[in-house]
This record gives C-alpha cells, structure tokens and sequence, in this order.
DNA sequence: TATGAATGAGTTTTCATTCAT
DNA sequence: AATGAATGAAAACTCATTCAT
C-alpha cells in the first residue's frame, strides 16, 4: 500500500526533525540555561526557522521537557544494562556510580541541563519528580544486599538520596571545572559510601 | 574636620540603605527567584524608589550577588561560633550538620537564595567559588582529626565536598517539599558521613 | 474536440471546488469571524489542504470576499423572487422586509457574515457598494409604488437606505441576542416603515 | 503642603497623558480598526514609547474601550443638554437626531469606532450594551411624549431601536461617502420617523 | 493537481535601566 | 539624593503564504 508507505515514512522523517531539534535544544539549554536559552536560537542551531519548532512542540517548554526526560531516559536504561550484568553488591554500586559519571563525562551537556533544578517551582517539582526514580532504583539495590545479608538494614531512602547528591556533586564539579579523573572519583565515592570517614567501626561489625 | 565627619555619616547612612535592601531583597529573591523577582518589587519592599536601587547597586545582578554573599557570610559565622565550642571532632561534625539544617529553619529566605546560586551558567563559577569556601572550612575540620588521630587519613577535600552535597541535598528536600524533621536528618548525615553502608567495616580497622 | 471537452470538465471540478471551499469558509468565517478565521480550518472544513485552498483562491482576502459576495446574490434572489410575486406596494415591501428576517432564522451563516462586512476600512467601500444592490432595488419599488399612486413622492434613496438600516439593526439584534420574533419583527417594520411614529394609519390612507 | 500639591500636579500630568494617548489611539483605530490598529502605532502617534502605553493602560483592549467610552459619554452628555432645552417632542427628537449628526460629523474617526461592532463576540456585547444607553435614553423621550399625548401608545422599544438604526445609517454613509448634508439628513429622518413613507403630516397633526 | 512542512514577518507585552526634575 | 515616568530591546508564539515533492 503506497499510502501506508508514505505515512509511515512521513512519521520517521517528523521522528527525525524531533530529535534533531532535541539535539539542538540540548546544546543551547545546556549552554545557557532555561530562561537564557531563546527559541530562535534552538531553531538556529536546528538549522530551522522560529515556527517549525512549533509543529514538533507546543511551547518552549515543551521542548525542555522533552529533552530533559530524553537524557534521562538514555542514562537509565544504560544504567539498568550495567547494573543487572553486576554478581554482587558491591560491583552492582560501583557499576551504578561509574555509569553516572561517566555518562555524564560523555554527555555533559545533557547534565547540565538537569541541573538547573532551582528556576521555577514548577520545574523543581518535575525536577525532583525525575531524580526520584534514580533514587528509587538505587534504594531497590540497597534493599536487595539487605536481604542477601551485605549490608546491615537502615534508612535505605535516605542513603540512597544522600549517594545521589554525592554523585551529582562530583558531576556538577566535573562539569564546571576541570579537576577530578573519572576512575579517582568512582573509587573514592563507593569508598565512602559503604564507609564514609571510618571514624570508628561501628559496634556492630566488632 | 567637619567635612570628614560629615562623609562619614554619609557613609554610614549608604552602609544602611545598601543593607535595608539586602533586606528586601532577600525576602523577593526566596520568594520568586532570580529572574521572577522584579526590580520594582525589590524597591517597594525597600520602600524606595526604583530609581533610587541604582544610586546602591550597578545592576539587579549586583543585587543578587550581594544578597547571596550576605546569606553565606552569615552561614559561614553561625557554622564557626557553634563549631569552634565543640571539643572533638564527632561533635564538630555534628555541630557543622546541624548548624546547617538548622539554619534553613530559621533562615529559611535565605537558604532558598543559597540553594538557588547555579542557575546559570554565568553564575556557576561564582557559585562554586562560594560553596568552596564552606568545604575548605569542612576539609581543615577533618584534616584537625586526623592529626588528632579521631579519623584515618584519606582524601579530605573529596570527602568534604561529599558531606557538602549530602547536606545540601537534605537541605533542597526540605526547601520544596516538607519530608523531613531536622533531627532525625542531622542523625542520619552523621551516621552516613562517618561510616557510609558499612558494607564490611574495612581491614585496617579490624 | 476531447480537448475542449477536458477543459470544460476541468473547469466544472474547478467551479465545484470553489462552491465546496465557500461552503466551508461560510461556516468559518460566520463563526469566528475573519481576523478569528483561519486558512487551516476553512481547509480542514472543506477536506482539503491549506495549499489547495490557494489553488482556488489568492488570498484569504479573496475567499472572504467570494464568500460574502455569494451570500449577497442568494438573498438578492431570493429577495426578489419573492418580491416580484406579490400584487401590490404594501405586500411588496412586507414580502421584501419578512423574507430578509426570514432569511436570517434559515441562513444564520450566510446572514452573519452579511452583517460582518463592516469590519475594516479596506472593506467598507466594498460594503457600502454591497448594501447598495439591495438599496436600489428597494427603491425601485418605492417608485413603483409612486407611479402607481400608492404612496407620496419623496426622497426614496433616503428612504430606501433608511429601511435597510431598520431591517439591518434588528437583524443584528436577532444574530446576537435572542429577543425577537421574526414575525412580531416584520409588523412592526411594516408599520413604522409606513407611518412611523403615528402609528396610526394617518387620516388620508383612512 | 508641597507634597499634596506635588501629588496633585502629577495627577494632572497623568490625566493629561492619558487624554493624549487616547486622542491618538481615536485617530488610529478609527482610520484602521481594532485588529489592524498596532499598539506600536498608537505610541508614535502618541509621540511616545510603546512600554510608555502600559503605564497608563493595562492592554490594547483597555485602550479602546476606553477610547469608545469617552465618545460615547461626551456624545450622551452633549445629546442631553441639547435635548433638554428643548419644550415638545418634535423639537426633542429632531435635536436627538440633529445633535448626533452633526457630532459625527465633527467627530468622525470617533464615529468609525464605534461602528466596528463586528469584530469578536466580546465586542459585540460590549458595543450592543453602549448603543443600548441613547436607545433608552430615546425610549424615554418617546415615553414621555405618549403621555403628552404627543403620539400614541405603541413598542417604544422597537421605535428606538429603528431610529438608532437609521440614524447609525446615515452616519455610516457620511461618513464612508462624501454625499448628504447634514441639515437634509436630519430634516428626512425627522419626518421618516414621525411618518414614515406617507410623507404628507397624518391628519391627526393637522 | 494536491499536499502539508517550512517559513519568518509581525504582534503584544514585560521590565531593567536611564534621566529630567 | 531621590524619584518614577519614559524608554525600547527582547521574546514567545501565530499564521498566511510558499514550494518541493
């Protein structure tokens, strides 16, 4: 069916513009935040003009969303894939946080973007609302060596959002300076976050 | 002299304006940020006059930074007073934590306005270069320890921005949601800092 | 000739193509109006493409102006096949003013955008050289009507114009409110038509 | 007190800029309408900045409301004190007429104002609602001549109406065409009201 | 001939900043 | 020094029209 033919292919092509301007609004967002980013300047970069933005997005912020939950997207799943490979605890954490690095070592644009966490409320909601799910699946690896016996039982939420903030600063530091080795910063992080400072064992473990 | 005397009242009553719209300020910053406050708003909460903002500060980003500094300058000596009564180091570390959730109870503008420092990337830099000062101050706190024998040597600077994020990352929940109780997150943090999942207490300590 | 007979056929899809795209932007314009209007909807009304449309048309100036035209030379038709119809002046002026009340209940469309002509100043003159079809053609019958003896000579432009105005102002309160009733709406024009304000029929028609 | 006379000068200056804008707002939506009047026009006639408009009114319909309300309350003030003088009704109504001829006539950018009673529905509520105010201010007139036993009982409502439409009309044509004068504009309506088209005086005003 | 994706000029409105008083 | 009226650049979004397929 020649008709079929053509629609399909028509989808494929609108598929293709949406992700190339999600390319462009990656790098402009990036580059200058939310409110600095200008639409005719995510056009320009997509080599498009001001109105087509608007057949493949309602509104500026739709096109942030969309490439905010893009990059999200991507990293969980690459996240999912090394982590699953991972026999034990322990490898399974650090697999969680070398991935997180070095993803965004890689795509640093893109995590620039989740960062501006702080514009409006009603980004701060989503905001929250997306690291979330990171934190969950992180406490879901927490509950799991608890039950397998790794780890003592504890506040698994807590740790787990407290190993996401340590892993977004690292990220937020590799991203806006130039100091720290991917490699340095995984090892040093799972360190501390099955050890923390070792000021003293804890009673439990004598 | 009178002409200096009366350059000096001169002054003071700049020193005073200035600080009565840090005041205001403060109040339109937390509440809206950056880019929803309105210079206007900032002048009538300072009962002034639009104009008159621009006799104190260059620009609405001089107010902002000039609000932001006043809030962690503040921090920074609250932290000192509390931290430096405390005799050893668990208790200085306990003292640092709190100090800083408890702050964002009282001072809850201001710490909105800290937590709203990298909002762009223009502001990034600078925003690092505040939080640095923070982690110095935490990373001479641990490297005391250690000389003191309380904690084993390790990468301090790492381990300090690490704490940094964790508390800063309670602190945001606390900020936009209303999760959490100061105590229980002062306890956790301790007990996370100072000995991580305790996944194995580590040789060395055996 | 199969060539001319190809034409002719092209040209009788063309005509039917027009009077489908007319139908379709008389609902529209009717609706919404003509700045309120859009090229993509008429499309969509008439199961065409936007570009299609402009295979028919110019402009959407040019569609509008097609679509009022059409509505005018319906009423004027039908205006006078009833008209022509009755016997005598007082019949004809009540054939000539119920059916263009009457028009409205059956026609709300087409009548709306009779009565949207007015809208811009590069539309008026148009307009005013629209209404005056029907103004001459009433006054016509007013001459008649003198010859005939059945009503005084008097200036019968004004006078024509001046029951165009009447019957157009209670249309319009007919198209935006819903007050009236197209009967009791006649009469009453009828009436004043005849003898204003004296509602009486004056002594000399006794 | 300075201050309060300082205040007071101030209010006059923002009253006077006010009536400046709306002076040019008058001229522009006159000779363009509503949609194709450009806030950006408006300044310049206005010899000021685009933002300077905001601080007076809130929104370009803001502007133009204002702007029909201030003819329409000068036209009523006029018509009343015109009217009032005036001993019986036929002396009235041809005031009524006389005075809103010759108001347009002076006035017309105003009158084209408000003749754009096509534009949104909105509008068309608005505009039906201001027309309705010289409709009963008319009712009343016819009203109090009944009682007068001036002119018999009939839909006063309705008459007013027709007047209003008629005189409408004629202003429309004046003010589009360059054909009638007022004082034989206002002497045919004046009798095609009182007598419609039996143009001779009905036997019971012998 | 028909399509509908692409275009970009054009519009209202906001607000940091200036400057005459 | 203080004021606040005036400024105008800037930005998101719309939609009539064009044109490659």
């Amino acid at each position: 069916m020649p008709r079929s033919s053509a629609d399909r292919k028509q989808q494929l092509v609108a598929e293709f513009r949406r992700s190339e301007i999600l390319v462009a609004a990656t790098k402009v967002f990036a580059s200058k935040g939310f409110e600095a980013a200008k639409m005719a300047e995510i056009a320009k970069a997509a080599k498009l003009a001001k109105g087509t933005l608007y057949r493949y997005f309602d509104s500026k912020d739709a096109v942030y969303e969309a490439t905010v939950r893009q990059a999200l997207t991507r990293l969980a799943t690459l996240t999912d894939e090394h982590v699953r490979r991972e026999p034990d605890f322990t490898r399974k954490l650090t697999a969680f946080i070398s991935i997180r690095i070095a993803f965004w070592d890689e795509h640093q644009q893109l995590y620039r973007i989740i960062l501006s966490i702080n514009r409006q409320s009603q980004h701060r909601k989503r905001t929250f609302a997306w690291l979330q799910e990171a934190v969950l699946y992180l406490k879901a690896l927490y509950e799991e060596a608890a039950t397998a016996g790794e780890i003592p039982q504890q506040d698994f939420l807590s740790a787990a959002w407290a190993a996401m903030d340590a892993i977004r600063g690292v990220n937020e530091r590799r991203a806006f300076s130039e100091q720290h080795q991917a490699a340095d910063d995984t090892q040093f992080l799972m360190s501390f976050l099955l050890h923390g400072l070792c000021a003293k064992p804890p009673a439990t473990y004598l």
